[in-house]
DNA sequence: GCATAGTGTTGAACGTTGTTCAAGTGAACA
DNA sequence: TGTTCACTTGAACAACGTTCAACACTATGC
């Protein structure tokens, strides 16, 4: 029984992966995902998934697509416009901690997996990872009102909310303090926002 | 010719082994080491590597005990005693991404790899593990009194030059900003700090 | 209506991985 | 001298990502 299914388009197959990707991270990290579960999980043989969607490292982006969007989710739910800038800046650390905290599997997948196949990502991917930022970075226009700057700050402090939630999540923080990620994120955010009063060129 | 050869006590096959995959590792990556060619490169055969140092996890971790050291060497180098408090952070900052950029291979295997087998780790991979930080809490002790207050802030700034670090080394940060990491971790040193001013408990 | 090209699909295979097994060697000890 | 035991080995196991060669079916050209 070898046939010309045609049950799905490619953009069908595509979605369908990512989504049985998503549920076996979720559930049992990046290892627990395979080719053969992936292929057996959506009811084709493994090298259908390399047809339509492309090899692992294909199938890895679509999934952190479908992370990085439902963080971009998250965090726009937390931003409320009519509030101090200072209050948005700490409730973007809480909105992001939170998403790791209930997201860990899927976060550590789109922060960890190294692809094969160094290169370009593709544009599509990042869009998406740019997504997340362009919300932070308008929700903090009035603290860094240059717009350079404001990229600049926003990067670096997007970049270390990375940093907090990824040591803490591998336990490299335990160790030495015994706050949790939330706690430090805050911390962080309010000396640097507080610290941001000069305009300070480097 | 199978033989008890003996020609290496176990701490020496450690070190030997330890060795070897730092030498991979910093051409290759962590992909590169595999345990037939670890095998291959101190002259045993595979078996001999899990009956002196462990499997994989264990290879890993000898490795990354001795990347910690070689980043606890070089910040140590950098932190001049006699100078101004926000100089050394600032000298801090420079040495951890000095570091990371020389050895870029090595500080990914030390970030990324995750452990097959989860648990608690060794007692002397937490030890090699939080000499570095322990080396930066001493140096910024004048900037952060309060010995609490001293391990929170510290933890944090740590977590947030790692994620600067981590992000701009995966290119995640290029699309956003066309400042390099070592300008990030200057402004959110300077901002962090500065920002610090007031004794603030969470 | 019929041949043909092309796409989607498949089971099987290839090469490699970490790890374990069964066996054997030789040194140390009784 | 006999026995035990640590160490070493080649071979094997299971699983991985990926590719191959073949098959089935649809769509097209005439």
């Amino acid at each position: 029984m070898v046939a010309r299914r045609l049950e799905h388009t490619r953009e069908e197959m595509i979605d369908l992966v990512a989504e049985k990707a998503e549920e076996i991270g979720a559930r049992e990290g990046l290892a627990g995902i395979t080719m053969r579960r992936l292929a057996t999980a959506v009811g084709y043989a493994p090298n259908s998934i390399y047809h339509s969607v492309g090899d692992m490292d294909a199938v890895i982006l679509r999934l952190n697509v479908r992370t990085l969007d439902r963080l971009r989710r998250s965090l726009q739910r937390r931003i409320r416009p009519a509030r101090a800038p200072e209050d948005t800046a700490l409730a973007i650390a809480d909105g992001y901690m939170a998403f790791v905290r209930q997201n860990h599997r899927l976060w550590s997948i789109l922060v960890d997996y190294a692809r094969r196949d160094q290169g370009p990502l593709p544009d599509w991917y990042e869009a998406a990872l740019s997504r997340p930022l362009a919300l932070v970075e308008e929700a903090l226009a009035p603290l860094f009102p240059d717009p350079e700057d404001r990229r600049r700050s926003v990067a670096a402090l997007w970049a270390a909310l990375h940093g907090i939630a990824a040591l803490s999540l591998s336990g490299k923080l335990g160790m030495v303090t015994p706050d949790d990620a939330p706690t430090l994120a805050r911390l962080l955010v309010r000396r640097y926002v507080a610290g941001s009063g000069g305009s300070d060129s480097p």
